[in-house]
DNA sequence: TAGAAACAGGACTTTTTTAGTACGATAAAG
DNA sequence: CTTTATCGTACTAAAAAAGTCCTGTTTCTA
């Protein structure tokens, strides 16, 4: 159907929680200070937390948060969130936009990349698709209700986006 | 991973089939000739025959093609092949192009659209995929392989698009 | 230094989606 | 009335995604 998993979905309503925090942190000035903890996040968003845990790691390990590990550790943006794109969400989530096998480096995939004259076309397809979804970010996505399919722990979240 | 289901990557290479078919059609003039049964299309492509069989039966339902039953009967393309937009064929195969749960109709499958801040930009991104994929049509996607992941019966087929 | 809090990484199970198959019914041609 | 072919749908099997759990490592605090 063309649609995102339901981990994208999460990873925007978690970083979009992510977003409020650093905005209300009380220390703004300092620089090392607030990070949210897995469990916390959980309880704000309402995902459960093996599943939170799981899309924090993979967004950690996607670049898109930096994590800290120990007591009062936790995780924040790694980068301003007009600086994200939800684009690279989905790469980081869902894997990189490649509606066709040939798209990517796996050009070993398909064993007829080298006579194939669609490929051409593909290509521009994908990336009008890519740029379409570059062009938006986190920042123009908040006010929490991150997306769809999320069936009902997005309730007790928007006490946040009023 | 965002990518197209294999039944649309068959449906691509048998309706690039059938624009073959059209093209070699020894009665050229006459309009109601040439169709192809769902049996010579396998044989063709090389896709086994009841898969192919679903495949035309969804383009058939979604009026990509139309059929005619009985003897003699099969299968032609409804539209000339310059006038049918991958769009058109994902939409059929895959359902439509609806990143979001909200996009389509189907605003009661979110208990929050009403108060959603985020559609707008769901929206607009969803709006941009679909218009890159109505910009490219059939035509512009022929000779034969169609696409991916599809692994070798694409082989006795590229006889055809030399 | 011991213990608690928290992430890292991976293995595992369950659920959902997609792909593929099969069969009885209907329709047209000869 | 027999043959060829689509129609519709139900079913099974395979693949992918989602969700869970466990074991290890790091860091803070008492
Ligand atoms: S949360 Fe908003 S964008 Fe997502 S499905 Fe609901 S109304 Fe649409
Ligand atoms: S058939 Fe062409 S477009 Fe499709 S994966 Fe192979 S090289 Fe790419």
């Amino acid at each position: 159907m063309i649609k995102l998993g339901k981990l994208t979905d999460y990873a925007i309503a978690v970083m979009g929680q992510l977003v409020h925090e650093a905005a209300d942190s009380p220390a703004h000035d300092k620089e090392g200070a607030m990070s949210s903890s897995a469990h916390y996040l959980a309880s704000r968003t309402g995902i459960p937390e093996p599943t939170i845990a799981k899309v924090l790691k993979m967004l950690a390990k996607g670049g898109l948060v930096t994590s800290m590990r120990g007591a009062a550790g936790g995780y924040r943006l790694a980068k301003p969130a007009d600086q994200i794109s939800i684009g690279e969400i989905i790469a980081v989530m869902d894997g990189p936009i490649a509606i066709v096998g040939c798209v990517e480096e796996d050009k070993e995939h398909c064993n007829m990349w080298e006579t194939c004259p669609t490929k051409e076309n593909w290509g521009r397809v994908n990336d009008a698709i890519k740029s379409a979804l570059d062009g938006v970010k986190l920042q123009d996505m908040l006010s929490t209700p991150a997306c769809g399919n999320v069936p009902d722990f997005t309730k007790d979240v928007d006490a946040d986006c009023a």
